[in-house]
Parts: structure tokens; C-alpha cells; sequence
DNA sequence: CGAGGGTTTGAAGTGCATCAAATAGTGTGG
DNA sequence: CCACACTATTTGATGCACTTCAAACCCTCG
């Protein structure tokens, strides 16, 4: 079912397509796209695949290209905190390298996931020698501060179904207006971790959203009939201009 | 009541002296403290006085010195979500070079507080200049991420006895050990909403923990007869080794 | 078709918020 | 030094939101 290496991506040039994409890379000389992708490992993993653990040694950090990983830590009693879900374009373990190489929280495939694993030391290296990779790391740790900050303030003050029309929200692009349709990128159990609920509740939470707003629900597409009157009811409480600004 | 200027620290010297002492600066070359001084402001305010709002043009970051100052956000319908309380030896304001020069949270004074205001434009120049620099900055960016993500994780695990006892944990030495006696470093006020509960909650929660663990409050000044009993109780669902690990 | 996870629904419980009011503490001017 | 005003803190009563436990339903995949 799974091939080790994707069809599509297997020499060095393919892996510089893709980190040429990414913002995390920006502006980088053409030897360290060279460099890393000589270094690079892609996998292609299904659900539930570790792809590390809190208080794992980080050899190496990954740049996701499809599928989702789910970003967390477990407690002691079992249960789990998922504080990120991420997908294409984005990177994980990247701040170990600031932890003595030692990641500081897990990261596990939640939808069949092909990601590229590179090495932490050549991280390092360039950001000691390329200034362009310290103001590129620098660049995505306060986008991610500002994520987290706003998560954070979200859990406080949005109660279950504004969370939920929040994360939806995101889903759209940017200058959406009227209807929308957009498919739920993973199951509910999931959104339901990712913003802090149980999936009892998020299950009549969503209910509450769409009585409240009028959005329609069917196998994972959601209909979304006007948004403006989905922000209305889901931002009312947020300090955030209206909505949460894109990642 | 307030002098403009602090009688101890006036002059560049004194100014570099303090800047010296942090981690933000650490292995700085000395042109760039005497560059630093040169353009810094000592401020000494008042309970009450706003450093900077959320969506203010950001000309400079800020050193605190003492005092504590409130970080957070206001919700449209006037609620504010306090996300972080800051005191000597950190910095605030700083993450708005990577936002357009604007501030992406407001800052005020909550407990009177002198601290030293240096222009982001001279951050942005030793970023770009020192190599040094840039690694203080990410390496202190990657820490405040790890306390961020605690946060919201606390937020999701722990019930309010458990988060003040964490909150209490993380005032006492690290190397810590049976009987310990500390002072509440600002208002009770303060410190319900620095961990996002309501003031009657705080008390009510503080009740339970007494109880719970034999601590003892009188007046600001906290006992906890036993740290261990303590850890135990708060740190029961915790990811983090026990305590928390300190900024 | 049957097994297993994902999802929904119901009933009951818990924790925190809210509203209201009493009490304690602090700084002010007289 | 006292009365007053104002803030901080506590306590009580009540309500709401989310969780928990339990069970049903659904959907998909072997």
C-alpha cells in the first residue's frame, strides 16, 4: 500500500523544488538548497506513524509536504495535549536545536503524510553561516508565537461554538465572501483535540453553529451560506481583526 | 512621588551594566552596548501606565528592570486575556520587527516599574549585523515558545488548584527541598487572571489547595510546608518534568 | 456481512462563572 | 488619628458550559 519513496519525489532536484517553496528557505544561495537536499530523506507514512517523540535525541527536523501531523504532548493519566496540527508547507522539530537536540514535544501522522526529514546539524550550520536562515527561522517562530498567543486567548474567551466557527474561518481563503464550501482537512475526534474539546461536545457544539448560522454539514463538506454572518457570531469576543489572521 | 529618572541608573555606564546582565545580549561585542545606550530611555512608572497597545507603532522594544509589567489582548466586549507577566531581566515589544514594526499586544505597568526603552530599528541593525544577536534573539524566541505551549497545555489538563500550585512551583528555587517560604510577587487579582480564572474562582481554588497540600497564606507571604506534597498534587497530569521546567 | 472506529444522542455530574453582598485592607483628606 | 472612599478579597447562591458515562447509530473496509 505504502512505497518508501513517493513517485514524484525521489533526486535532489525534486527535493529543491519543494524547499524552494517554502518561506522557511527564502532567499537561501542555490549550494544550501544543494546541500540539504543531498542530506534529505523523504518518507511517506500512513495514520498513526511517530514521527518522533517528546524527549527523542532530534537528529533531524521535518518539512512537511502532504498530509497532516498532529503536534503534542502526552500527560502522565494518558491523555494528550495537541497544541498544532500541521500540513503542507510546515516544519516540525526545528526548534530543538535551541533544547540541547532534544525535541520537546511529539509529532505523529493523523492523515497518510509524506514529509521530508533533514538534518538538525545542517540547520545549525546555516544559521551560524547564513544570515538569511537566522531571519528566515526568526520570521516563522514569531508567526508561530502569534498563532499559539491567539490559541491561547481563544481557550479563554470563545466558548465551543465560536471555536469551532474560528477554526472553520481559517479554512477559507483569504478574501472569501458569500457562500463557501470547504472540506474538513481531518476527522472530527481531531478538530475536536486540536481545539481543546471533547467529541461529544464539539458534536453538539456544531449542532449549536448551525442553527446559529445556518451552515450544513454532509461527510466531512461544509456549506458554509454566508460568511459574514458566520464571523458575526464567531468573532464577536475576539481582539484579533476580523478574522484570525492567516498563518 | 516619581522621579523621571532613577537615581541609580542614569548614565551609560549604568546602562550597560544592566543590558549586560542579560541573556538577550549575552556575547554582544562592547560597541554594541555603547551603540544600545546611547539611544536607551530609562522609564520609571506607576501601576497603571500603558507602555504600548496592541496595534501601536512599534519604535521600541523595552528591558524591564523591576517592577512587573501585563501582557495581553482586549476582546471587543472589554474582557482582556492576560497572556504573560514579565519582570526583571526580561523584554517585551521585541517580536514587532517581524510584524511590520507594529505591536501585536499591549503592555502596562501593574506593578511600578522602571525599565529601559531601546529602538527596535538599532534590534533590527544588530540582527542583521551580529550573528550573535540573532542567536540570542531565536534562542530566547524558542524559549518563550516553550512557556507559551506549557500554558496552553495547563490550561487544558489542570483544574484551578493545580494551576496556582504550578504557579506557586515556579516561584521557588530550583534546587528547592521541604519547607519553602515565598512572597506573592503582585495582586491575587493578578495572578487569576495571569493564569486565566476568575477572582472568586482564585479563592475558592486557593481554599482547596491549602487543604489539599497544608500550605499557608498570610498577607502575601506563602508557606509551603512541604514541596514534594505539593508537586504531587499539581503536577499529577503534567507532561513537563516535575516542576516545570524555568525560563 | 461483521468488526471496529467515528459520530451522535441522552442523562447526569463537575467545575468554573456570574451575580450579589459582606468583609478586609489601604490610602486620603479633614 | 479618624472617617471616608475605594480597592482587594472572600463567601454564598445560582446558572451555564463542558465533561463524563453510557448507549446507539453510522460508515467503511476487510
Amino acid at each position: 500500500m505504502t512505497t518508501p519513496y513517493s513517485p514524484e519525489i525521489t533526486s535532489h532536484a525534486e527535493v529543491i523544488s519543494v524547499l524552494k517553496t517554502l518561506s522557511f528557505f527564502k532567499d537561501m544561495p542555490q549550494a544550501a538548497f544543494v546541500h540539504f537536499a543531498a542530506k534529505a530523506h523523504i518518507h511517506e507514512d500512513q495514520k498513526g506513524k511517530v514521527v518522533f517523540l517528546h524527549g527523542d535525541n532530534a537528529a533531524c527536523f521535518y518539512v512537511v509536504i502532504n498530509g497532516w501531523i498532529k503536534l503534542f504532548r502526552d500527560a502522565i493519566d494518558g491523555t494528550e495535549a495537541v497544541f498544532d496540527m500541521i500540513s503542507v508547507g510546515h516544519i516540525c522539530g526545528e526548534t530543538s536545536i535551541f533544547n540541547d537536540n532534544i525535541h520537546t514535544y511529539s509529532a505523529e501522522i493523523v492523515e497518510d503524510a509524506s514529509y521530508i526529514a533533514l538534518p538538525t546539524s545542517l540547520l545549525s550550520y546555516y544559521i551560524d553561516k547564513e544570515k538569511t536562515m537566522a531571519m528566515n527561522m526568526m520570521e516563522y517562530m514569531a508567526k508561530q508565537q502569534q498563532v499559539q498567543s491567539r490559541d491561547l486567548e481563544h481557550s479563554n474567551i470563545q466558548h465551543a461554538p465560536q471555536r469551532i466557527g474560528c477554526f472553520l474561518l481559517r479554512l477559507c481563503p483569504d478574501a472569501a465572501d458569500g457562500e463557501i464550501t470547504l472540506s474538513l482537512p481531518y476527522s472530527k475526534l481531531l478538530i475536536a483535540s486540536r481545539i481543546g474539546m471533547k467529541p461529544e461536545t464539539f458534536s453538539r457544539a456544531l449542532s449549536i453553529l448551525k442553527q446559529a448560522t445556518g451552515l450544513t454539514v454532509k461527510g466531512g463538506q461544509v456549506v458554509i451560506p454566508d460568511i459574514t454572518v458566520l464571523k458575526n457570531y464567531t468573532c464577536l469576543h475576539c481582539s484579533q481583526h476580523v478574522p484570525c489572521a492567516e498563518t
